[in-house]
DNA sequence: AAGTACCC
DNA sequence: CCCG
């Protein structure tokens, strides 16, 4: 039985129901399991449905993994790539997202999806609303790993005005409640070099994408 | 469609 | 040319 070593330095309130936990995730396991998933499921990059690479490549791990091709966006209990089960969620990865939404108001958050995206310099993501799972009552946990990123978070209405955070290595952001649906982004990633990535920047979204 | 293009 |  390992301590666990989560706890936020600091706390943003960024919206109704959405906060910025500074330097929660600083587990060097974190990276660790990045690979142990990728080595099974490796990074690709997904299309939009209208045919467009997604910049971002992206991997999962879970009971269900967010796709896009085609067909559209949707959670895949299997690996088109492989056709096998996405790889287990790590228990630490598990202990780390209920973690955080518990410190941020959220309680019995138990996700059934991470997606895992992986930012070259130059890899934007741009505006969206995370809404192909199959509830909204549980919140969205999103962690931050290596270069540093400026993440745009908005309101319900595409049109609200949009703020501008910078993400850290170990940075968690949780949003839910009225805040579930809120468009959110990554502008274009800067050049640079961690210590611990490289001149990359991962994120894992942790997510409750099916029926309960 | 998490994409791009174009205009101001 | 880049940015919003």
């Amino acid at each position: 039985m390992q301590e666990d070593l989560f706890g936020a330095n600091r706390e943003e309130s960024i919206g109704p129901g959405a906060m910025i936990l500074r330097g929660f995730a600083l587990d060097v396991g974190l990276l660790v399991g990045i690979a142990a998933v990728a080595a099974q499921a490796p990074f690709r990059h997904m299309l939009t449905p209208g045919g467009k690479q997604i910049g971002v490549e992206m991997t999962n791990c879970g009971a269900f993994g967010w796709v896009s091709d085609r067909r559209g966006y949707r959670y895949a209990p299997r690996d088109p790539l492989t056709d096998l089960p996405w790889p287990k969620m790590p228990d630490l990865f598990l202990s780390l997202a209920t973690r955080a939404a518990q410190q941020a108001g959220f309680s019995g958050f138990r996700p059934d999806a991470c997606l895992i995206n992986r930012y070259a310099p130059g890899v934007k993501m741009g505006l969206h609303q995370d809404r192909d799972e199959a509830g909204f009552d549980a919140p969205i946990v999103s962690v931050s790993l290596g270069l540093p990123a400026t993440f745009q978070f908005g309101g319900t209405d595409r049109r609200d005005p949009v703020a501008r955070h910078t993400l850290q290595h170990g940075d968690v952001v949780v949003w839910g409640g009225v805040s579930r649906l809120a468009w959110h982004g990554i502008l274009t990633l800067k050049p640079g070099q961690h210590p611990e990535t490289g001149a990359t920047r991962l994120n894992l979204t942790f997510r409750q994408a099916g029926y309960r």
